[in-house]
DNA sequence: ACAAAAACGATAACGATTATCGTTTTCAAA
DNA sequence: TTTGAAAACGATAATCGTTATCGTTTTTGT
């Protein structure tokens, strides 16, 4: 795994700040200590990270969601707020033989999201 | 729940063929019909069908996909051929409680795909 | 028959992502 | 430490699915 210092940039702000952040919220983190990168070399570093397995990109149809944790876990979408949180709980989830062998095929992957309100913006609505 | 002549053509596409169409191959297949048709009616209708509760859409980042059974179910995507199965088996998901516990907010949907080879791709492999 | 509302087709606009291209940086071998 | 090829870069054009606009046509209720 070598790093280019940018991509090197890019892995740091997943880190420091695990909210899943698009490749433009990353590009303006980048840009505190590299203000000339562009938005193109971010979207490069992404794909390439992703295809080398050192992040995974959160299925968030039309505007994508990146996470340095690529440890099996689940996502929680905030539709007030817009905010993503890990879960990390056990989803009780047992019926992938059931569901493989209604279509006779091969499942490689479950992937699993929730939708819903948040800690802060449920408090809120009172 | 009215219906303009071309859209009742849309659902009646949705009903004759249960693959779950983009909205171009829609498109295509009303165009037997009405060859006139323009993309952007089959778009507008499907969003009017999708807030009317009539029809639903699979969440395919970047590629939506329509689906005129909108009860409870669950989408296997073939990474193979691109086809798209219904799934009615019991997933056997009973971990909603922990999840919602874990991040204390309220959970109001939870949407699950799976990825894998259909039964044809399956045994193409042989 | 007729006016208002709904639907339409063509096409421009949009927003996220990817591709192109000429320049710059990196880095290992000489 | 020079050097040259590979990798990375920034700017920007291109792409692709989808949505918005707008002037026209069709439908609908009276």
């Amino acid at each position: 795994m070598k790093h280019s210092h940018k991509r090197d940039a890019i892995c740091e702000v997943l880190k420091a700040k695990r909210d899943h952040p698009t490749a433009d919220m990353i590009c303006e983190r980048v840009r505190e200590k590299y203000p000339e990168i562009s938005l193109a070399t971010v979207y490069r570093n992404l794909s390439q990270l992703c295809s080398d397995g050192a992040i995974i990109k959160i299925g968030a149809a039309g505007r994508e969601r990146y996470d340095i944790d690529t440890s099996d876990h689940t996502h929680f979408f905030c539709d007030e707020c817009g905010e993503v949180y890990d879960i990390f709980s056990d989803l009780g989830f047992s019926g992938l033989a059931n569901a493989e062998s209604e279509i006779g095929g091969k499942i490689s992957f479950a992937h699993i999201t929730f939708r819903g309100k948040c800690k802060n913006c449920f408090r809120e609505k009172i």
